[in-house]
DNA sequence: AGCACGCCGACT
DNA sequence: GTCGGCGTGCTC
């Protein structure tokens, strides 16, 4: 047996220690010892023992072995949320691919050297006078570092820590000395800046209708008999979730466990957050971008210290610090925003199934139009599906939803935007009173700019895409930002005939006020909410019912509820339907289905119009019944044909170089790689016996596995119970069809092509696709392609 | 963060 | 010469 080292991380907040360093494991401890554990080593020239914990093990010493130490012992006493969280990164590395370093950033707070608020301060009982001779004689003595501290004390009457430090350049050392003579005290106080503070009111409970009980039971059962597991919360848009999750959060608390509620960030409103400090008060915080580094660290820090029970924020809160996490509920389940864009490339959904696993804690999804991957799994039986069909509301009824075709529209002449269904519908709104929303995916004005003499479009010179024309005359590139002034003559032939084609979201705004003069009208994109609250003031402005008609890109149908909105216009479905991505079918699906959801949540049963060149597609065709689980099947079909995910894994490749002559060689190399990969590893059996499969990486991935759940009680359990009207699950799910079908086969590779947008900001990108059902090869072919040290940019993505 | 080392002026 | 403060650099 080869000797085993420790790398593990000191545990003090100093960015001067904050890397790891490396130990050797003595023989007694080796069973002991895993990632994540705390253990006490020897550190520093006094050899003083300091808490540390476990980043990685290894059999080789990456350090002159002469000087490396062993460890002392394993810490009883350690913080148990730090341990899980390095074990979480641990598991993130593996799974993502990154390296440790960039997983353990990821999941813990980042240890600020300035500290946030003037936690630590020196202070002095001494008086004027005494201060006054005491700096004298530090001057006379040349101690200059007390001359300094002393003026400073004469001056502002106590000293922030950091401030001591930075400006006044004094060492810990010479502090503690003058502490010790007893010139000054370190006053420690911990003010923590709360957010959203002041908010007490504790509001009763609602009453919970049939189908929300039924659901919040299910979770409830499982709690009490220690059996938490996954759960799908399928819930129709006002079906009331967020009641649920309360009710099912209120149970965990009620146990002294601790939350973490998931939202994307987009949804994270004062609206959204206000509802559960009326439920549970102070101690819910949360966390979003807009927090300062120092801010968000405070707000782990009181989790921490267990005075706060409840996290609400971005995927990032999922590394919240809770000793005792008993429930994460991840709200909007489906929305992009919970896959990260840095490495490691995580998504919130399988991080929060291994911490929740981990913790021994449930994971309750909520979705109104579930991503494939997350109904695959509930048909799986991996989820528990828990379904409300009704809204919660009594009295309120769907929308009723049509689609109108664009080419019939075409064929009675009618070119403007508006269908004739849709400007009837919308003269009704306006004499009734009532509001319209208008969905656009497109901002700017006109799409592109053409020349009808030649035909050359106007194109960004950096980015592979065309310039959208913008109303105030200029052309904007929406990759990289460059502008210039819409020309008068076609830069190429000279000719006076170019124009705008297509409509964006400005086009839209102009021609919905020619179309309807006394209407008034409000847009919300991009460029009107760039400065911050923009968001909520357009939004607030038309709740108020200031404006009649919202006309905006995507950003209007998410989370908002108007209750006067009793019309929903989708101007063209189409705009989604066509992206380069194998999902685009799944994004406008969820879209439609969205926007929809807007209109009719109050009293009046609302109308939607859905203005489509393609109304015969699967996807407008199931947003305009209304059927979810009709969509679900004809997309995972077709997911499951063309091998896409959830059906199989797809690793990624991104290349991107200045020079097409370098990227060109590298693709080739990358590709000639991935072949002599396939060619080894594709025929053989899942390599591990499946410990690294596609369905394995929530399940068991054979790290801590065992300790974390007992067998059985996992997310499986309560697969044949259904709540609610669930029952149509049970005869959906046809058995076998689940991912790990296909095994064995050798991976596929696609391309590599060149990137949907080539060119972004000078710098070309090719794409190189693989695709296999077993993770852990796809993740070896990672490897070997990093391991080439080709002179591009690469980034991976493994789903 | 906390420890040692080396530099520098003060004091014996 | 020695003493003590102070700045710097390192910690597996």
């Amino acid at each position: 047996m080869k000797e085993l080292f420790a790398n593990v991380i000191i545990d003090i907040s100093h960015e001067r220690v904050d890397r790891p360093f490396q130990y050797r494991v003595p023989e007694r401890l080796g069973g002991d010892i895993h990632v994540g554990a705390p253990v006490l080593v020897p550190f520093g020239a006094g050899n003083r023992l300091r808490k540390a914990y476990v980043v990685e093990l290894t059999e080789k010493a990456e350090f002159d072995p002469g000087r490396i130490k062993e460890v002392a012992a394993l810490d009883e006493e350690g913080c148990s949320a730090e341990s899980q969280l390095i074990e979480l990164a641990w598991w993130m590395k593996e799974r993502y691919g990154s390296t440790m370093n960039q997983a353990l950033k990821t999941v813990l707070p980042v240890k600020e050297k300035i500290r946030p608020v003037q936690k630590r301060r020196l202070c002095t009982d001494l008086s004027a006078e005494e201060l006054e001779r005491l700096r004298a004689e530090a001057g006379r003595k040349h101690h200059r570092a007390r001359e300094r501290l002393f003026g400073a004390l004469l001056d502002m009457g106590e000293i922030p820590y950091g401030f001591a430090l930075s400006q006044l350049r004094l060492t810990s050392a010479a502090i503690r000395a003058m502490e010790e003579k007893g010139w000054i005290r370190l006053e420690e106080e911990h003010v923590y800046r709360n957010p959203v503070s002041g908010l007490q009111s504790r509001g009763p409970a609602v009453e919970l209708n049939r189908q929300q009980r039924a659901a919040a039971d299910a979770f409830i059962r499982d709690w009490r008999a220690k059996t938490p597991g996954f759960y799908l919360l399928y819930g129709i848009t006002g079906s009331g979730k967020t009641e649920v999750y309360m009710e099912m959060m209120d149970e965990v608390l009620r146990d002294g466990r601790q939350v973490i509620v998931l939202i994307p960030e987009i949804a994270l409103t004062y609206q959204t957050v206000m509802r559960f400090y009326r439920r549970f008060g102070n101690r819910v915080s949360v966390i979003n971008s807009r927090l300062s580094k120092g801010e968000r660290y405070d707000q782990f820090e009181r989790a921490r210290k267990g005075e706060i029970q409840v996290m609400i924020g971005p995927r990032s809160a999922l590394f919240t610090p809770f000793e005792r996490l008993g429930l994460i509920v991840m709200d909007e389940e489906q929305e992009s925003a919970y896959k990260s864009e840095l490495a490691p490339r995580y998504h919130a959904r399988d991080v929060a199934e291994k911490r929740a696993s981990m913790a021994g804690a449930g994971l309750v999804l909520g979705s109104a139009t579930p991503s494939l991957e997350a109904f695959s799994r509930a048909e799986s039986g991996r989820y528990r599906l828990l379904t409300l069909s009704e809204r919660a509301k009594k009295d309120s009824r769907l929308a009723q939803v049509e689609v109108v075709d664009l080419r019939e529209e075409l064929r009675e002449r009618n070119k403007s935007i508006f269908s004739r269904r849709l400007r009837e519908l919308m003269e009704g709104r306006l004499e009734k009173g009532e509001q319209t929303m208008l969905f656009i995916n497109r901002r700017g004005y006109s799409n592109f700019v053409s020349c009808r003499s030649c035909g050359k479009a106007m194109k960004c010179p950096h980015c592979d895409v065309s310039l959208t024309l913008h109303r105030n005359g200029r052309l904007k590139c929406h990759y990289c930002g460059y502008e210039i002034p819409m020309p008068n003559r076609c830069p190429s032939c000279g000719s006076p005939y170019i124009a705008g084609f297509g409509v964006g979201t400005q086009k839209a705004e102009e021609m919905t006020k020619a179309m309807f003069p006394g209407a008034r009208v409000l847009r919300m994109d991009m460029d009107t909410t760039a400065g911050k609250g923009g968001h909520e003031e357009i939004l607030s402005a038309f709740a108020a019912g200031e404006a009649d008609i919202l006309i905006g890109t995507q950003m209007i149908v998410k989370g908002h509820d108007f209750p006067k909105v009793t019309l929903v216009g989708v101007l063209a479905a189409d705009l989604s339907l066509h992206a380069p991505d194998y999902a685009c079918g799944e994004r406008t699906f969820q879209l439609l289905t969205q926007a929809a959801g807007r209109a009719g949540r109050g009293a009046d049963a609302g109308n939607v119009v859905i203005q489509t060149y393609m109304p015969e597609h699967y996807s407008i065709q199931a947003a305009a019944s209304q059927d979810y689980r009709a969509f679900y099947r004809q997309e995972m079909s077709y997911r499951k044909m063309l091998r896409y995910p959830p059906a199989t894994g797809l690793l990624t490749i991104l290349a991107a170089s200045g020079s097409e002559e370098l990227l060109g060689q590298a693709a080739g190399r990358m590709e000639r790689e991935a072949l002599s990969c396939a060619a080894e590893l594709g025929g053989a059996p899942a390599v591990g016996s499946g410990s690294a499969a596609w369905d394995g990486p929530a399940a068991g991935d054979g790290s801590a596995a065992g300790r974390e759940r007992s067998a059985g009680g996992g997310p499986a359990a309560g697969r044949e119970r259904s709540a609610g009207d669930g029952s149509a699950a049970e005869r959906e799910r046809s058995a076998g069809d689940g991912p790990a079908a296909g095994r064995g086969r050798a991976p596929e590779i696609i391309g590599p092509v060149d990137a949907p947008i080539y060119k972004v900001n000078d710098i070309y990108r090719k794409i190189l696709y693989i695709k296999h059902e077993n993770y852990g090869i796809l993740l070896r072919i990672r490897e070997r392609i990093e391991g080439l040290k080709l002179p591009v940019m690469l980034s991976f993505d493994l789903q």
